[in-house]
This record gives C-alpha cells, structure tokens and sequence, in this order.
RNA sequence: GGGCCGGUAGCUCAAUCAGGCAGAGCAACGGGCUUUUAACCCGGCGGUUGUGGGUUCGAUUCCCACCCGGCCCA
C-alpha cells in the first residue's frame, strides 16, 4: 500500500517530506544518530509534581519522546512530549528561543523530538519544560490519528499497534499489565524453586494435547514437522531426568478457527512437580493466579465485563460428574453404558457423536449446561479417562482421572493432573487415541514411542498443570478478546 | 463454513431508509494571537465512498460477486 512512490504523492506525507528536504539542504540531520537524556515525563512528575503555579526551579532538564500536540499561541507554543513513562508538557516561547522559535513550529505531531530546559510550572500549574534547545531525533511523516478519539478501528489498532501504542493509553496499560503477570508467575514459580526450561518448538510427533496442529517441512532432513500444541512431554521427560520442579512459559500453536478467544498462537505456562499429586497442584494455580492478581492490581476483587468477581482463595471445588448430574437432574456414571449415556445425553438436548464413549458424552454435556454457568474461578475435579488421555487413573474412582479444570467466566483457564506414570497403562492409552485417529478423529492423541520409553525408565510420582497465559491477562485486563491481550493478533493479509 | 452488522478525506463520524452537485470536526496548509490543556479566531485545501460488475438519464445509496473486519453460531 505504502510504497515511497505514494508517500512522495500524497499532500500530508509529502509536506514532511519536504521538511526533511530542506533540512538536509540546511545541513541538519532529520533522523541523527544517539541522543542523551537526563530525565523521563515520569521521574519529572516525581520529583517536581508538588510545584506551585508560575514556579520555576533552576533545574535543568534534557527530556527525549514523540511530539503528540502541539498549541501555538502566537510568541508561544505549548507542545505535549510523549515518552515511554508519560507526558510533559513543553512551554516554548519566542522570548527564549529567538530564531529557533520557528524552527520548532515546523515540528509536526508525531516526531520525535529531544528537548532540554528549565523545569518550570506554567501559571495554570502544569509542570513543563522551558525549552532552551531542541533537536528533531526522527521526523515522522505519516499524521497522528486524530487526538481527541484516538485511533478507533479495530482493525487498524491490531494491524497497526505500534500506532495503537502511540495514542491509544489502553493499549499500553494492557501491555504493561501483561509483562506484569508474566514476571509475578516467573517470580512465583522460581521463588518455589521451579526452574524454567526451554524445550523445542518444533515437533516430530504433536503431542501432550488433543488438538489439530500446523504442520511444516524441514527442508533438509525432508520431513514434516509440527509446530508444538503444547509443552507437556518434552517437560515430563526432564522430570524423568531427575528435573525435580519445571516449568516453561511459552507459545503453542493450534490449528483452528480464530475467534475473539482463540488466537492459532498463544502463551502457555506448564508446570510440573515431581512427588507431588493434582491436589497440590490447585493449591499452585490459587497461588499464582493470586500472586499476580494482587501484584498487578493490588486486590483479588475484580471486575470482569461489567460483573464483579472475586478471585480470593480457596476457590470453590466442584465434582466434574456430579455437576453433570445436578444440570441434567439425572445420574451418571463415568462406566455406565454408553446407550444409558446417549439416552441421558438425548433428554438433556445434547447432540453426540456415534463415535464417543461414555466419558466423551459426559464431557459433551458438561461443556454445554455447567462450564457456561461458572463465574468465580472453580476447580473441577476428576475428569473421565476417555478424555484424559496422560492423566492417572484416580486412586479410587473408576473410570475417572486425577484431573481438574480451572473455570473462571464460562471456560477453561487451567488444567491439571497427577501425572500418569505408568508406562504400560500410558501405552495402552495412547493405543485407544491412536485407534480413534485412525477412526478419523484428527484430535486424538498420536502415539509417541520416544515418551514411552521416557516413563519405561521411570518417572516419579508427578503433578503437572497448565495455564492459558492470554486468558489470565484477559482476566485480569478486563478484556472480552484475546486480540486485545496479543499485540499482534492474527489477521488475514490486508489486501 | 453459516447468519447478522460494518468498510465514506490521514483520524473520528454524517449523508444511504425513500437514487439527484459527498459534508462536518480534528489533522495538514496560509494568516492572527505571549500561559495553552481537544487552545481559540479567520481563510482556503483535501475523496477511486473496500474491489469488480450490473440496473439507471444519473449510484456512497438499489442488485450480484469478491476482499477485509466485528459479533453470534457451527
């Protein structure tokens, strides 16, 4: 779209351009190399933000960032500085600058700009700066979205964040917010005495998850490869290794639709803890999930798309079946037979699959009538074996796992197990998902032989949980879309 | 994949229902103004109405296809 050619044609583009131009042609350097600043909009508020009106300190001051307004008031301009930490105001006057006066009136909003001068106060008590000298540090030649609504369109905002993050205060709160929560859950883990590990993105075998990956090609070993669904095995095998507590932050990628809640790459935190079950588990999720809550926002009471929430701890523990039960005013039973669960799912308008089972059904209709009712965060205990495949059976139920969901506002924010150990039952799970995939079911778990032999060596007893990063910012940001929590959401390419 | 809504100046929005010269504010440009806070006042600019076709004397407006986005559903 933007080729120089049109950049050179269009009127607004191209006044800047000339300016750029002519400074050159004055021997000026509109994009100079290195700038030195002696203070930020931020610490200036901090030291001089109890000023008087009409002060003026003899505090001199070299402050660098992007011109976001400028008010001529004849022998006066009143420019806005945007930097990193804020804004201040810069007060320029005829009076002080002499013929360099008109040179900063041919600033344009968005440059950037270094500027040095007195601290002052103006008369109506805005902490300013009285520029004594300023330098153009980049000319920007495309105008700033308009100043008062911002820019608007949500489509440009995720195309063109770095304009979003120029005007838009939201964009940047949301961001800051996020590097926030992703240090207090580093910070909490490590001070645990997790450590953090990386371990591939690229995949032979898509595993630790059921869902539908992207694949690509190595060029030189001429094979497909996978691009990761989740850390799961690679994070076990350490745990296998003797890596006694784990963890890895990082991005997996699925193969769906986008939706204002799915994004094809997102951030997972997985954990995993050797001798411990899924019950310590829960308690690390409440801990972390608290911990960043209280160090981002400084309460556990939030508000989420208009309702309030609180996230305070313990949170409430919720039977996976029995949920089921009490939604659909029937009994279930994890081993019943599948008819009696079609017929259940059936009165309950539930649509199944043939293919299913009985625990599959029963996932089905929770999905449907109880993940959409829960609001405050709630651990959902024992899930059923037929959709838990790498979980453990549970020590005294039947047909079900040592599995549990977080839930918070209608879905799924974490997931945890006590980690199946065992590798002849593993293998024997993985030969009932290898036999659905080949039935068609291009989600079930593949068979990986190199993991199996991993547990064949044998792994400690394990808790294992993980924890959708995005959705935790969205929580915790107030944001219905995940694109608002991703800077660069995926998009189709624009035309 | 389906349904609904949207795409008009750099930005934010009118005009579309019922076809008749495409407007405003901000930005930019020229002028005025030495304490502004979306500064203000005056002036003159600025358009492939998402793209392509069709209907019509005439299309931003009606019809068809496509592209991009939003929301909902699958």
């Amino acid at each position: 779209m933007a080729d120089e050619e049109q950049l050179e044609e269009h009127r607004l583009t191209a006044t800047r351009l000339a300016k750029v131009e002519a400074m050159r042609a004055a021997g000026d350097e509109p994009y100079p190399v290195r700038f030195e600043r002696t203070a930020t909009a931020a610490e200036m508020r901090a030291r001089f933000g109890e000023l008087a009106p009409g002060s003026a300190t003899g505090v001199r001051e070299t402050l660098a960032g992007r011109l976001i307004n400028v008010r001529h008031v004849g022998g006066l301009a009143f420019g806005v500085l945007r930097d990193h930490t804020g804004d201040l105001q810069l007060f320029v006057e005829k009076a002080t600058l002499g013929d360099r006066f008109d040179s900063f009136n041919d600033l344009d909003g968005g440059d950037w700009v270094g500027a040095s001068g007195e601290v002052i106060t103006t008369k109506r008590g805005e902490l300013s700066l009285r520029v004594e000298a300023f330098t153009l540090l980049a000319k920007g030649l495309r105008p700033l979205p308009d100043k008062w609504h911002g820019l608007v369109d949500i489509e440009k905002r995720h195309r063109q964040r770095y304009v979003d993050l120029i005007v838009n205060e939201q964009a940047r709160m949301v961001m800051e917010r996020r590097i926030a929560i992703v240090q207090s859950i580093r910070e909490s883990l490590l001070a645990r005495g997790f450590l953090e590990v990386e371990t591939p993105v690229l995949h032979h075998v898509p595993s630790g998850g059921l869902a539908t990956p992207f694949v690509t090609h190595h060029d030189a070993l001429d094979i497909d490869m996978f691009l990761r669904i989740a850390l799961e095995l690679h994070l076990k095998r350490l745990i296998v290794g003797g890596v006694d507590r784990v963890f890895e932050i990082g991005r997996v990628f699925r193969n769906e639709g986008v939706s204002p809640r799915h994004n094809p790459e997102f951030t997972m935190l997985e954990v995993y803890q050797a001798l411990a079950d899924y019950g310590d588990m829960a308690t690390l999720t409440e801990g972390l999930v608290v911990e960043a809550a209280e160090r981002v926002l400084g309460t556990t009471e939030i508000v989420y798309d208009g309702r309030p929430m609180s996230l305070r701890t313990p949170w409430r523990r919720l039977d996976y079946v029995g949920a089921v039960a009490e939604a659909t005013g029937t009994d279930w039973d994890p081993v019943m037979p599948v008819a009696a669960a079609r017929d259940r799912a059936a009165a309950a308008g539930i649509a199944v699959d043939e293919a299913w089972g009985t625990g599959r059904i029963i996932a089905e209709v929770f999905e449907a009538l109880v993940e959409p009712t829960i609001w405050e965060p709630t651990v959902v205990l024992d899930f059923p074996e037929e959709i838990s495949p790498l979980a453990r059976a549970h020590r005294s139920r039947p047909g079900l796992t040592e599995r549990f969901e977080v839930s918070v506002a209608g879905r799924e924010l974490a997931n945890a197990f006590s980690e199946l150990n065992d590798p002849v039952e593993q293998r024997r799970r993985f030969e009932v998902q290898a036999a659905a995939r080949d039935a068609g079911d291009h989600e079930a778990h593949p068979m990986d032989e190199d993991f199996l032999r991993a547990l064949e060596y044998g792994m400690p007893p394990t808790g294992g949980m993980g924890m959708g990063i995005d959705r935790l910012v969205m929580l915790l940001t107030d944001q219905i879309s995940i694109r608002e929590v991703v800077l660069f959401p995926h998009l189709r390419p624009e035309a």
